[in-house]
RNA sequence: GGCUAGGUGGCAGAGUGGUCAUGCAGCGGCCUGCAAAGCCGCGUACAGCGGUUCGAUUCCGCUCCUAGCCUCCA
């Protein structure tokens, strides 16, 4: 039984699908006017893995991520660069697969954009006015009444009379609440627009959300999540709108932490973030920045769990990469046949890790699991026991599936360069920390001195073998001799 | 100020009312031509002070400290 943590109720409640065997679930997905942070990476990683595990457990998952594509953001950032918004917005999206695709995230079943919901945010907005719970204000902008829909502030545990106390000024004058939020914007000359019965406008921030979870799953769902920030105001607006409409809405709801830099929350406004692509590269670019391989990105942010914070530090993603190397190293020379299906009896470590998983997806403790594993076949491999290796090899790899992790080769992995220091150079903390670059070798060259190396030591000539193992070592090539005379090659 | 989470060994990071997290780093051993990888073993960790209890890191209270929200933000 899987127990989720809602944060409308504070405590762990056990997931009880509304249609047996099937779960339905939205998550807030970003505003595209920049590229992803690692923030966002996160968030999306942590319900990447929710989904994936639901799946694992027999579930049908109905997940949808919305994309945010009109804003003030938005519109303001597009006024800069003098470009129109659908093409900022068109670049970002592609910027985003990009990232998103090569952290392993799965694509969602729906990816519904704001712009394209207009008829069905104009709906529910109509419905909130019919029903007294929203207004037309003076300067033509649609409001929602805060105070008259009572449950307002349950989700974020406020009162409203705190909330106003701690209002900050410059109060909107058209606001008949300083807690009233808008639902449909007037639209200011030369900003996008769309009509609508109260005037060529466009909708405000929190309706999209309440708009097209309604259009894609309908008046009730089962999981609702998103960032931590998003909880107040962004998610308890989603409750007054899509709850004062009539809907019950979603049933539970996941907030996942922030990362921290420096232990302090990493935002923009803070001007302390890191870009995806500024850990994982460049798409299509031939080394890597930060670390070897997206994979040690998201390794990370599964190292800890979701509603926690996480710092990000280069020290942490190198023990990240450490950790993941020895899974890989311990998949090394199994083979790559699927797991074993159907009818096999759970094994302890499977039912381990779907004990760590049922409980609030902690993925740390399913981390643990695997390197348990790790250990496990590293003595079957070392007593030689092939059908053991295979089916524990097996195991885990289907059980790192079910995080989005091990599914590449070993050797892949493993002959990947970690960094370029001058990449890492713009990570502050690590930037008086490199040495001259290495003088880097293609696997050709590594190969054919790995073959000189081999010669030399046949022929017991072991002062060339160890000269050549320290030029390979000093460019990053770690060896490990084979008992058979053979000779892996990794990089450091 | 109001509200909410936390404070675990050198570094991360789970967890539990009474033998074990896990990874990295460190130390010892095995293996190895030497290494590396791997395996085996090792470390009086649970902020402080009280209380409940046969027994608390784990429950309760207080104190100190940290972070977050109350404003756009994953």
């Amino acid at each position: 039984m899987v127990q989720i943590f809602n944060s409308l109720t504070g405590r762990k409640e056990a997931l009880e699908p509304i249609e047996p065997g099937v779960v339905r679930m939205y998550v807030c997905g970003d505003t595209v006017y920049d590229f992803c942070h690692i923030g966002h990476a996160r968030s999306k990683v942590a319900f990447d893995i929710v989904r994936r595990y639901l799946e694992y457990r027999g579930l049908r998952v109905v997940f949808v991520r919305n994309i945010t594509d009109i804003d003030d953001k938005i519109i303001k950032r597009a006024a800069e660069n003098g470009e129109p918004v659908e093409t900022l917005t068109a670049r970002f999206i592609q910027a985003m697969h990009e990232d998103y695709d090569r952290l392993g995230i799965l694509r969602p079943d729906h990816e519904p954009r704001a712009t394209q919901h207009i008829p069905g945010i104009i709906a529910m907005i109509g419905a909130l006015i019919d029903k007294g719970l929203a207004y037309v204000a003076e300067n033509g902008d649609v409001m929602y009444s805060v105070s008259k829909f009572p449950g307002y502030g349950r989700l974020s545990g406020k009162r409203l009379s705190d909330l106003r106390a701690g209002a900050r000024v410059d109060v909107d004058e058209a606001k008949r609440d300083p807690l009233d939020f808008v639902l449909w914007k007037r639209a200011k000359p030369g900003e996008p627009h769309w009509p609508s019965p109260w005037g060529e406008g466009r909708p405000g921030w929190h309706i999209e959300c309440s708009a097209m979870s309604y259009d894609i799953l309908g008046p009730r769902f089962d999981i609702h999540g998103g960032g931590l920030d998003l909880k107040f105001p962004h998610h308890e607006n989603e409750i007054a709108q899509s709850c004062g409409a009539g809907h019950e809405f979603a049933r539970i709801w996941m907030h996942n932490g922030f990362v921290n830099v420096d232990d302090e929350k990493m935002s923009k406004s803070l001007g302390n973030f890191f870009r995806i692509r500024d850990v994982i590269g460049e798409p299509g670019a031939s080394g890597p920045q930060v670390v070897r391989d997206p994979e040690v990105l998201r390794f990370f942010l599964a190292s800890s769990h979701y509603r926690g914070p996480i710092n990000y530090s280069l020290e942490q993603i190198e023990q990240a990469d450490a950790a993941l190397l020895r899974l890989y190293t311990a998949l090394r020379d199994t083979p790559a046949a699927e797991p074993t299906t159907g009818a096999a009896p759970a094994s302890d470590a499977a039912a381990q890790f779907a004990a760590a998983m049922d409980d609030d997806f902690n993925t740390p403790e399913a981390l643990a699991v695997l390197q348990g594993l790790a250990t496990e076949l590293n003595r079957a491999k070392a007593a030689g026991d092939g059908a053991r290796s295979a089916r524990l090899a097996g195991e885990l790899r289907h059980l790192g599936g079910v995080l989005g992790l091990l599914q590449q080769p070993p050797e892949q992995f493993l002959r990947k360069q970690r960094r370029q220091p001058q990449a890492a150079a713009s990570h502050r903390e690590s930037a008086a920390q490199d040495a001259a670059p290495a003088p880097s070798l293609s696997e050709a060259e590594i190969e054919a001195l790995v073959a000189e190396r081999a010669a030399a030591r046949k022929a017991k000539n072991f002062q060339e073998s160890d000269r050549i193992r320290d030029v390979l070592a000093r460019a990053g090539i770690q060896l490990e001799d084979k008992p058979d005379g053979t000779t892996y090659w990794r990089r450091t």
